[in-house]
DNA sequence: AAAAACACTGCAACATCGTTGCAAGTGTTA
DNA sequence: TAACACTTGCAACGATGTTGCAGTGTTTTT
């Protein structure tokens, strides 16, 4: 709880109902949720365009970061202390494609790829798909 | 010309102009194209819904396949020989930050990454983020 | 060569997703 | 507590993607 509204205030932004609950469902769920998921859990308390917002907000302020798989946009807590003027720029997931989690691999380090000669990398994104231990237990 | 035939043949596909184009301009354009840029293209030729329509038929085949980033989806040519049956499910792509294209680059294989215990992993889906050899060839 | 079966296209309508402007409400600071 | 800036909800809109259906063009069958 109060966790939470040090987050926030930690990002410079004010705390407000919306926001308390949007971050405590993304510590709640562990994987990464898309606008849908968002809306499914806390559509009868905030508008469709407030938790639009309330995401936009939380990207520009390095508080979550952009999850990508075949399915669409997804977002997830930024693990490492991202802020406005830095933030962590390689990631690694992993979406099971049998329950359609996808969740942050942390403390994995993508190894070097060896670019053909011009090309100057920036950041880094990995997707790794197939099964996870959960669902692998459950056979 | 006679080549575009044999890809659709190929995969069993029928010959119409609609696919001729659509395979025909992501063979001229070498970068990966959402269903806006060849509506773009195409869009006074076919309508939109066909466009959708080539696109997800092109999938199924595996003549192309799906391209992310942060922006949104795009879709690439197989260079790789894909069918129904068997797709070849690695890819590396490239996005210039400055020019905003987005590349397969072809020939590189994703170093293995020592996943936690219990992954099962299927697939590998790296995109590289940065600028190009074009892009910083004009500074 | 004609008929039957199949596949492709365009149109219209719809569903979903995401954005913007504005007025009202709420949190923060002095 | 008063003033200000930020946040929210609503309504409207635009973009994106899907579905059903009728018409057309291709194969296949006989």
């Amino acid at each position: 709880m109060e966790q939470l509204r040090e987050t926030l205030k930690g990002h410079h932004l004010r705390t407000t109902t919306c926001r308390e609950d949007v971050l405590l469902t993304f510590m709640n769920k562990k994987n990464a949720l898309s606008h849908g998921d968002l809306e499914g859990a806390l559509g009868e308390n905030y508008d469709r365009v407030t938790i639009y917002r309330t995401l936009k907000t939380f990207l520009e302020k390095g508080i979550i970061h952009k999850v990508l798989d075949d399915e669409g946009l997804r977002y997830a807590l930024c693990s490492h202390q991202c802020s406005e003027e830095k933030h962590q720029h390689d990631h690694i997931h992993f979406k099971c494609n049998e329950c359609g989690k996808t969740n942050c691999l942390e403390n994995l380090h993508i190894p070097n790829v060896a670019l053909p000669a011009g090309y100057q990398p920036e950041s880094f994104n990995l997707l790794i798909q197939g099964k996870c231990p959960e669902c692998l237990g459950n056979n």
